[in-house]
DNA sequence: ATAGGGTTAG
């Protein structure tokens, strides 16, 4: 039998709740003390439900009592609700003509919408955000430009983030973060060394933007110099398992594996994405044994792996030849591990299997795949064709790929594959055939991109 | 009560 708490005392044990128990116990003090008629006492309490396990529906069942009457308790679904309900949420209250007075709203719904990928939804709440008036609020503009830069809106978050009156770093690695994500590194240490030049500060997140775009750019000679940055200005860098990583992968991409693999033994803390990074750059130079057991390793160290792991994996038997282990391993995605296996999985059997001279095998392989192939998996079967001379089969393969690139949007490698297509015919001498497909590449030149050498 | 992070096949 509980005594009856005081007010103070019930809230300051209900942050201490752990378990959903715990929480209806201090739910039953709140309500014989009559203390839920306190708004604030409410938000905290559904805010607490939600953070215990299976705490939700009686989250949203104390919400739905109270729906309307307060920003503070509508924020607090807003914060912890799933994405897509926190969209609904939110729309039903403009619909309900619910006003926002204060700006947390806005950055909840816009990180949700940021989760979600869902570009012309976070337009729309940006409209709002402009209309509000809390446009200039740091914080909120900072969302905003994370929000545009992560849906593939760069452009919009560049124009935000010129719009603002006040930055810190925070705003400055959002924007940084965004050009990595949209291939643009040269751009991102453009906007380091204006960061620098205003006087700030860079944090951890700074690090990993620079490192990301060391690793774009094949740059080791940059990549030495941010490691040694990074080592200079950042403390505690030894314990961020994120900077670690960021090295792992900058070393990895930039050729120089030795170092990559110094950073990885050295590192304190290791996480299934330090050890995906570490495979796939055993994978790219060539140590396909090294990489497969380092599966076992870091099952040894309690860690599961997860897709991207099993796509280094496969590359790494990819790059190597080693086919009974990678058609092993592909089987053992789902069975062992269940998880599904995705594009990038397939990817790599139907290259494994084309590489190794078997064309028809790869083929049958993409016909039963459950999922529509991309035009990356038909290139790597294409290529197979040409390698092992099989005329007819990558002429069809040939020709949908071109069909299946006019079709869509993104016909980036557009050129590169009528050129395939184009040598698939040279080996046979069919050198009418080549003189057509050379003229039809012409009339589409308008997807043709120029080669670039990182070099 | 508010913002930001790292690894995917060729």
């Amino acid at each position: 039998m509980l005594l009856p708490l005081p007010r103070a005392r019930c809230l300051s044990l209900l942050g201490l709740c752990s378990n959903i128990k715990q929480v209806k116990q201090i739910h039953a003090q709140l309500i014989t003390n009559s203390l839920l008629r306190q708004l604030s006492a409410v938000a905290k309490l559904i805010e607490r439900y939600f953070v215990v396990d299976n705490g939700e529906s009686c989250a949203r069942l104390i919400f739905e009592q109270h729906a309307g009457s307060s920003d503070l308790i509508s924020n607090v679904m807003l914060r912890y609700s799933h994405p897509e309900e926190a969209l609904t949420l939110f729309s039903d209250q403009i619909r309900r003509g619910l006003v926002m007075r204060d700006c947390f709203a806005y950055t909840y719904v816009l990180k949700s919408c940021t989760q979600l990928n869902a570009l012309r939804e976070g337009m729309q709440v940006h409209g709002r955000i402009v209309k509000s008036g809390f446009a200039s609020d740091i914080v909120v503009g900072t969302t905003v430009i994370h929000f545009y830069a992560s849906c593939k809106g760069i452009r919009s978050a560049h124009r935000v983030f010129d719009e603002m009156t006040t930055r810190n770093v925070v705003t400055w690695n959002a924007l940084m973060i965004g050009c990595c994500l949209n291939d643009s590194a040269e751009e991102a240490l453009v906007l380091f060394k204006e960061m620098l030049q205003h006087g700030l500060a860079s944090t951890d997140r700074t690090a990993i933007a620079l490192l990301s775009a060391c690793s774009q750019l094949c740059n080791l000679v940059l990549g030495f110099m941010v490691h040694a940055y990074i080592c200079k200005t950042i403390a505690r860098h030894q314990d961020c398992v994120f900077i670690g990583t960021g090295l792992v992968d900058m070393y990895c991409k930039c050729g120089c594996l030795m170092s990559a693999l110094r950073v990885f033994d050295g590192m304190t803390e290791k996480n299934v994405l330090t050890w995906s990074a570490m495979i796939l750059g055993l994978a790219i130079h060539g140590k396909g044994e090294a990489a497969l057991a380092q599966l076992y390793e870091m099952e040894k160290e309690g860690l599961t792996p997860n897709a991207v792991t099993f796509t280094g994996l496969l590359s790494a038997c990819c790059h190597n030849g080693l086919i009974e282990e990678g058609l092993y391993l592909f089987d053992a995605i789902k069975s062992r591990f269940g998880i599904e296996p995705c594009m990038q999985h397939y990817g790599c059997i139907v290259d494994l299997l084309g590489r190794a001279g078997m064309v028809k095998e790869a083929y049958e392989f993409v016909r039963r795949m459950p999922i529509e192939p991309d035009a990356i998996v038909w290139r790597a079967l294409l290529g197979a064709c040409r390698i092992h001379k099989h005329e007819k089969l990558g002429e069809e393969i040939g020709k949908n790929l071109l069909h299946l690139e006019k079709k869509s949007t993104l016909a980036i490698n557009n050129c590169e594959d009528y050129i395939a297509l184009s040598n698939i015919y040279a080996s046979a001498e069919r050198w009418e055939d080549v003189s057509t497909l050379r003229q039809q590449m012409k009339k589409s030149a308008a997807n043709n991109r120029s080669g670039r050498s990182a070099v």
